[in-house]
RNA sequence: CGCGAAGUAGAGCAGCGGUAGCUCGUCGGGCUCAUAACCCGAAGGUCAGAAGUUCGAUCCUUCUCUUCGCAACCA
């Protein structure tokens, strides 16, 4: 049994929070708290059981990150530099380089970041935007002279180098490319500092406005949550037999792998880490979860909407993650894996077992008959134990996925076994009381018992994934939690003969389409009204609530979606003329896609639009069309569009063209 | 050509040199203790595209396309 300690927390040093306080007009230890608090409550809503779930704006992390910094500085490991950064006097912060916007010097993009032009995709620098103005306060930047302490990490390149590339080779592909990458490419030194009043404060003199950089800080916070957990923290971090896992994201590899080892080896006290086993990330419904745009599944709703299913959930994400490469989160799916998954399989083994134990066996676990144990019954009681060792040794490897499979895999063992015994079959072979003779009556007993010891094993299995439904699964055997240890797991002796058990209880119940279409059309709503609120004035509460109470009640076949008034002159921007489809074929590799050919009058041009599931493509050649021509193009699957099509949808979703109620001629200007 | 990861049936994944496989879903048949599973059968893939190496390539090489991450002061 091994001891492990399930660390985590909320890192509170970040720069969007103190622009987000900035902007709603409180300070960032409020924005910190709502968040923490929100955070935190949703991991304990979904059964996540860190032993600590602590955050870096406490006490402790800003002495325990405060004493790392300064015994890296008392070893004289930092270099001091000074540097020139883009300053805003407004609201008398430092500004990173996507906090400037310009116009991109390549594509004239008015809204390019510091960094980079999202629109043609050139790297920038700050000098380069013509008109840069500071996203914060819209003033312009001024170049501000500041200094700060780099760790230089390229003193331990070689040293990671034989840690990683040597030493890791068992690491996740996906973790491993990007070290190597980041090796390879020389390592260069990096502030350890920033310009800011809100984070840990430099522990230094004449630091007056410094504190450390959020990647220097956030890590420290696994330790300093260890401390708060524990006074025994120092064995865990302290002592070679301690293997430390950081489970992340792709996003986050570079400062779990490079970064912060280095900072632990310079340190020289902590243990460094074992694995990081970084996924990849999740969609919802093929697009990127913002919570920005309320593009998000937010756990306290979900509770609501599906009270008593946390495990679903948890069962989704396990099944689905992206332990490979990016991954979608759909409702479908969370409705599929539900209802046949966990409903028809796991579930329904359970269930029929309890049934037929309570038909057949009074209640009670009945005997194991040892003199006719037969092939099919010692093939499941192997099947058990092999089982426990592949999801173990699947767990071993964070094969999460793979190992909740061989748990649900192991249910559909168990059904094919009942099916194959029939003991409501051998239940008929009865004698003149009436009852089934002994023969019969043993085959029975055996096929329940082993079919209830495997369910006591699935409990156990189930246990690290789905915690709810093995404790649901404990009160039907009326067995105490101690049972669900893992050693436990692969015995087939956990209940004992004659104990009475409960009635069945229904692990999982179906979830039925409505439910479904109910969370899609939720999920795009709070999109919706997210971006409309984010363009409208925060001051103009009356246009807000009617866009509220339009959403709230849509009328059949109008868009819900408001949007603000424009100018003449923005309208007239907009070139729309009429134009006959000349040709059209379906998209390969695309469901939505036709390629059209559209007769202009005085030109053809080719058209990609997303009908393909609306018309079919014959069907509409010869069809007068309205067409957005001064559309910038745009490549779809790889073939350039030059303009849009004008279509109405319904309130059913169906499309139907714009066009003149009359023939009229290919080019005609409509306005 | 900045670097890394990924692209295989409707969905999620295996395979990584020798006739393309698993789970779920779909369709047809059998059976029925169960929120119906289980069994039998079927449909569905030019393994992103192109070229090359090879007797033979999903797998190796090169190029192209797409998606995501990183690109050193975004975290």
């Amino acid at each position: 049994k091994r001891d492990v300690k399930f660390i985590g927390g909320s890192d509170e040093h970040g720069v969007p929070i103190t622009i987000r306080a900035m902007k709603e007009g409180i300070s960032p230890q409020q924005v910190v708290d709502k968040f923490h608090a929100l955070i935190k409550e949703s991991m304990e809503q979904m059964g996540i059981s860190f032993d600590i779930y602590s955050r870096t704006s406490n006490t402790v992390h800003h002495e325990t990150a405060s004493a790392f910094f300064t015994k890296l500085y008392d070893q004289g490991l930092f270099e001091e530099k000074e540097t020139e950064q883009y300053y805003d006097e407004t609201t008398r912060t430092f500004l990173a380089d996507r906090y400037i916007t310009g116009t991109c010097p390549v594509c004239a993009n008015p809204n390019a970041y510091g960094d980079q032009c999202e629109k043609c995709g050139s790297s920038l620098s700050p000098e380069q935007l013509i008109n840069p103005r500071s996203t914060l306060s819209d003033a312009v930047p001024v170049k501000k002279k500041t200094t700060h302490w780099y760790f230089p990490l390229q003193n331990y390149e070689v040293w990671l180098k034989e840690w990683i590339i040597d030493g890791h080779k068992e690491w996740k592909n996906n973790v491993y490319g990007q070290c190597k990458s980041w090796l390879d490419s020389g390592l260069q030194s990096r502030a350890m500092t920033r310009d800011s009043n809100w984070g840990i404060k430099v522990p230094l003199k004449d630091a007056e406005g410094k504190v450390l950089y959020v990647w220097f800080d956030a890590p420290i916070g696994y330790i300093s949550a260890t401390k708060e957990l524990t006074a025994h923290w120092a064995d865990y971090w302290c002592k070679d037999s301690t293997k430390l896992v950081h489970f992340i994201g792709k996003d986050n590899i570079v400062f779990h792998c490079i970064i912060f080892p280095a900072m632990l080896k310079a340190h020289g006290g902590f243990v460094l880490p074992d694995n990081v086993p970084a996924n990849e990330f999740l969609n919802i419904e093929g697009e990127k979860v913002s919570t920005s745009r309320n593009w998000a599944v937010w756990v306290n709703e979900y509770i609501k909407d599906f009270p008593g299913c946390e495990d679903v959930l948890r069962y989704v994400l396990c099944a689905n993650a992206p332990e490979t490469k990016d991954n979608d989160f759909t409702w479908k799916d969370f409705q599929d894996r539900n209802n046949s998954e966990l409903v028809s399989i796991f579930g329904n083994f359970v269930n029929r077992s309890w049934v037929l134990m309570h038909k057949l066996c009074n209640g009670k676990v009945p005997r194991l008959h040892e003199d006719i144990l037969d092939d099919t019954d010692k093939t499941l009681i192997e099947e058990i134990g092999k089982t426990k060792e592949k999801v173990e040794s699947l767990l071993e490897e964070f094969k999460f996925r793979d190992a909740l499979f061989e748990v649900i895999d192991l249910s559909r063992k168990g059904n094919k076994y009942m099916q194959e015994k029939e003991p409501w079959i051998v239940a008929k072979t009865t004698g003149d009381d009436g009852r089934p003779i002994t023969v019969a009556q043993k085959s029975i007993d055996n096929c329940l018992h082993l079919c209830l010891q495997l369910t006591a094993n699935l409990a156990i299995l189930i246990n690290p994934f789905l915690p709810v439904t093995a404790k649901k699964m404990l009160g039907m055997m009326k067995l105490v939690d101690r049972v669900l240890d893992w050693e436990n797991a692969g015995r087939i002796k956990l209940l004992s003969v004659g104990y009475s058990l409960r009635e069945p209880q229904l692990l999982f119940r179906k979830i039925d389409d409505t439910e479904i279409t109910a969370q899609v059309e939720k999920l795009k709503a709070g999109l919706i009204m997210a971006t409309t609120q984010n363009r409208i004035a925060p001051s103009n509460e009356q246009q807000q609530q009617q866009v509220v109470a339009a959403i709230a009640e849509p009328l059949p076949g109008t868009t819900t979606e408001v949007k603000p008034v424009i100018s003449f002159e923005d309208f007239a921007k907009i070139q729309l003329k009429v134009g006959t489809i000349t040709a059209a074929e379906k998209v390969e590799k695309a469901d939505k896609l036709l390629k059209l050919q559209v007769d202009l009058g005085t030109e053809q041009r080719i058209i990609v639009s997303g009908i393909a599931q609306h018309f079919d493509p014959l069907s509409i050649v010869g069809k007068q069309v309205t067409v957005v021509t001064n559309l910038a193009p745009r490549k779809m699957r790889g073939i350039e569009s030059n303009g849009m099509i004008l279509m109405a949808e319904d309130a059913d979703g169906k499309l139907k063209f714009v066009n003149p109620d009359e023939k009229v001629g290919n080019g005609s200007g409509v306005s």
